[in-house]
DNA sequence: GTGAAAGCGCTAACAC
DNA sequence: GTGTTAGCGCTTTCAC
């Protein structure tokens, strides 16, 4: 054992000149209570340290069946909604004591199940699953493994879920939408439209049903040609939109994108046109970006509330309540255009005298 | 055994009616060479199926001394740049049959070296070290473990690193943001102005180099007070540049942005300037992010090779040439203001047969 | 206060 | 072609 790199505990065990056990109870803090000295703690803290050893987790875990491990799925790590929920999460996990494991899937079927069989061989203690595409195909590989999770951003039926408060969002964002456009009765321009999302799925189905609360209070309906389901590709829905566009020769009264990658793909087509044209219309979006609070034209938006959606997630975890196919709702936050920002104007003063250099 | 919940390969043995070593070496794959019959092996496959068996990989990765785990740290999720790099780091990493783990050290010391304690306690084989502040502390920790690794991003001297070429592409950058702005001779606003980064750092003084290469070939020269380099928190980017702006009494003649993060603080600032000012000002961002192609004013970018990034340091993984203190650089994409876009322009015209129903 | 020893679930060398 | 067996590095009961 001369060379400078102790790996196991048993050749840190005979470094301090004591058993492997001892070792063991010590760098894992269960030594106070099995009462050893505080100085051969102590003094094996100090030889750990210098060599750097660490302890080796697959075996740790293999033998206590607690790997350490927490896992979350995701669709993308390419998007800013489930880029905040990731480093939500890790914050959390950590906090916990956790290993936290993040994999994406790409709304691809056969990739969320075979990366939860990956996550379960790991043997994660708990999983949390964002944006699948069949969350029930996922929790049934759970459930059998005995793996405890839950659904987030969509609800499945076999676990809990935490979701967004799609509609209460939707409705305010819709209202916010027709409060500032104007009305263009007479053309076939005079609607709201919904662009993007997956009908049929829950969030999608949530968010119209919401945008139908606003149109009725206004005395109003959604018809089904105002209503643009193309997915989550953002090439899909500058054509959808393209197409809209020319069916209706114009924009429409008023556009609410279904997430913030359907906006970025609407922009391909919206940066094209003329401010005239874009001025006839009032734009939001079910997703936050802070880029888009600065595009040439407004476009208010529905922020979700990532920490809150995890903390609810933590909590289904820890079995509080929550039964299987129950719904929890997170209400996300409105963030009308202009209005939070209040970065300060600067106005143009004659130059002052230069700072020093 | 007659639980349907079969955990061990020696339950599944028994359920076959064979040893655990034969379902073991069905199970990984290693059945040919043991010239196990196609028969038993499709046998015990089916029962695997059945039972959605998962191996436990903390026992054979124990055993066979290979986790199957490959770690990535990057600073954070909330940042496009990073988010794609993890996206071709899990599709890297899954093609060559390893389990993918990232982790964000949120640019934070000690968080860095936590990490990697905790990943080579996981015993990951590789690890990929992204715009880490202290790289070579978390190549210390490596080296000790014998773990390979790679920096990607920010450079150290203990390992290989694959950055961006950085010179490169703020010179192109800088060169066009010359090309695309007016002279304001007489003014104290006829300056390239840089924003963002941290002094010393190898991203941000290679940038800077790029942009004194391309005004050296304008026969200018960049000046300190012109230099504004206030880190990675969007606030700071917006508060160093209404400082700027005051001092200046207006906008400089152009602005570089250190990167996608400083372009969103400075946004916040620039968001509530009168069009007639930004005109002033021609911009440009070393990072590429969708939604600045359609802001209110042009933005030039620098879009990172991100598949190309990856691709090196994979290669540099697999022990392909590189040494430790190498430079690897990949050459990054100039996304010059509108010219990439190509989105049809949207002519309004009189309306079409709508579509049917 | 500390050590000896068994075993977590798997693999691989060897035996037949 | 398949089974037996000895560990991988750690934790934990029990013994002293």
């Amino acid at each position: 054992m001369n060379r400078s790199h102790a790996s196991t505990i048993y050749e840190l065990a005979e470094l301090a000149g004591i058993s492997a056990s001892t070792v063991s109870a010590i760098l894992n803090g269960s030594w106070q209570s099995r009462r050893i000295s505080a100085q051969t703690a102590q003094r094996v803290q100090a030889l750990a340290q210098e060599y750097r050893f660490a302890v080796n987790r697959q075996a740790s875990g293999l033998r206590r069946q607690r790997s350490g491990l927490i896992g979350m799925m995701i669709p993308t790590h390419e998007d800013r909604f489930f880029g905040a929920l990731s480093q939500a999460f890790e914050r959390q996990a950590h906090q916990r004591g956790l290993c936290p494991l993040v994999v994406s899937t790409l709304r691809d079927e056969a990739l969320e199940v075979e990366t939860v069989r990956s996550l379960i061989a790991y043997r994660v203690e708990h999983l949390i699953v964002t944006g699948a595409t069949r969350p029930d195909a996922v929790s049934a590989e759970c459930l059998q493994a005995g793996v405890r999770h839950v659904n987030v951003d969509l609800p499945g039926k076999k676990a809990p879920s935490v979701t967004s408060d799609n509609r209460w969002g939707a409705a305010e964002l819709a209202r916010l939408l027709l409060a500032r456009s104007a009305p263009a009765a007479g053309t076939g321009r005079d609607a709201l439209c919904f662009v993007g999302g997956i009908r049929g799925e829950f969030a999608t189905e949530q968010r119209l049903a919401g945008v139908r609360d606003a149109l009725a209070g206004a005395g109003k309906a959604l018809a089904e040609e105002h209503i643009l389901c193309c997915g989550y590709a953002p090439e899909a829905a500058r054509q959808a939109l393209a197409v809209l566009c020319s069916r209706l020769g114009g924009l429409p009264r008023a556009l609410l994108f279904a997430s913030g990658i359907t906006l970025q793909g609407a922009l391909r087509f919206l940066g094209g046109l003329p401010d005239a044209q874009l001025a006839q219309c009032a734009f939001g979006s079910y997703d936050w970006d802070p880029y888009a609070e600065c595009l040439r034209f407004p476009v208010h938006m529905v922020r979700q509330n990532v920490e809150g959606l995890m903390a609810e997630a933590f909590r289904a975890i820890d079995g509080e309540g929550l039964r299987a196919g129950q719904v929890v709702q997170v209400r996300p936050q409105l963030v009308a255009w202009g209005a939070p920002a209040a970065a300060p104007i600067f106005s143009p003063a004659p130059l002052p005298a230069p700072a020093t250099p």
